[in-house]
DNA sequence: TCCTCGATCAACAGCACTTTCATGCTTGCA
DNA sequence: TGCAAGCATGAAAGTGCTGTTGATCGAGGA
């Protein structure tokens, strides 16, 4: 996995750099906007990590010219402001994330391998499992070729869920991922409960496989080979 | 999390071992050479802070040890001596950090907790053993890829025997590491009795090698070559 | 405005897991 | 071989987790 890193702070730069090399990322690293520019466009990384204050440039216009150049790009904004109209203006730009500083590492790590895989699954392709096939860009679920309609939610749940197939997902960690920051309130557990049983409904009306399961005192598992 | 502190000096040892409690940590204590290396490779730990100038013997040769026993174990050195050389070897030999006295107990905390984290994350890495497979981050254990489904106890007996693969534990300390603090009020041997024989049934029954040997009169071991 | 649908939430019933218990088998040693 | 201690097994009690149901609330459409 390569990540490009426009920071211009020499410390956090190499702090995060050391970070993330050590939990086994490839790490390129720029510290103003000409050379930042020239090595997002010369390069195709799977994430981009920018600080939007760079001198000579605007690390905003870094996101607009790579997000035209290669949409598989992950790129997650880095900033000290943190003030609403960046974080705004930078997704619509077409940034996949945003954190602002200060932050922990260990969170940056966490979102930049949960950024990755998301974008294994992004771009229009469908996402198959037998007899299940998801495509994101349209919000379609099918099962056996025959449409399944899903709410929002049901469909961001269901897409979280098989973005990590295999894997058990804990309640916090699906809540926080599907439903966002609004995720602080206390009884999580079971409006969860209840959207799980909604998909899972949906789901097998249809004829698909029984692939989520309940992993006792866990959370939730989505099987690839059901 | 389980911690092993190796210090001398008697009332420095007091007192990070009752901080480190207090933040909720388990932690095991050892005041000289001999017996600072016979727990350390009795036991995984999760981390290992280690002053080096120690009655009969240097930390270094524990650190060494340790780190050719077990990649996953943190190791952070507490020093006296200030020395640079000291620090340079130490981080050479393996340790993940360096703490030169005095230092403040909530830096350690800070340290120890990120450490921790960071190596968490890069234990992202299935074990293999044959035809036995397990991906602790995702909750996962297959035996010839076909998946075993674990309770979360049965999962944490599998990992702390994989974790010490090859070794002879005895009941007292699975139940200690598996159970944590709540292992006093435990009839003991009785109850990982029953979560053995499960364990044992669900992985045989999947077709993996009789792997977990009872060793008479003192435990169990599980062997890599079975 | 009412109506409908989905999201949220609380309460309860059922069940899986954990732990204990009673019993029988195995091991090491005299 | 016999016996004590150590270990395995199956069943059952107890605890806490999960699924379900159904009520409430709010948003969007007729």
């Amino acid at each position: 996995m390569k990540v490009l890193l426009i920071e211009d702070e020499q410390e956090l730069r190499r702090s995060i750099r050391a970070f993330l090399q050590d939990v086994g990322f490839l790490v390129e690293s720029a510290n103003d906007f000409p050379s930042a520019m020239e090595k997002a466009e010369q390069y195709a990384y799977d994430a981009v990590l920018v600080d939007i204050t760079l001198p000579k440039g605007s690390g905003l216009d870094i996101v607009r010219m790579l997000r035209k150049q290669n949409p598989n790009t992950g790129i997650i904004i880095i900033s000290a402001k943190g003030s609403l109209d960046d974080k705004i203006l930078g997704l619509d730009l077409g940034a996949d994330d945003y954190l602002p500083k200060p932050f922990h590492l260990p969170e940056l790590v966490a979102r930049l391998r949960a950024l990755i895989r998301r974008k294994q699954f992004a771009g229009n392709q469908a996402i198959e499992l037998d007899e299940l096939r998801i495509v994101p860009d349209d919000k379609l679920v099918e099962v056996n070729g025959q449409r399944v309609d899903l709410t929002v939610m049901q469909f961001d749940l269901l897409l979280f869920l098989v973005a990590n197939k295999d894997r058990v997902l804990s309640r916090t960690a699906i809540v926080e991922h599907v439903w966002g920051e609004m995720a602080d309130r206390l009884d999580h557990d079971h409006f969860l409960y209840s959207h799980m049983k909604n998909l899972r409904k949906k789901l097998l009306e249809k004829g698909s496989k029984d692939r989520i399961q309940t992993v006792y005192g866990l959370g939730y598992r989505l099987s690839s080979h059901a």
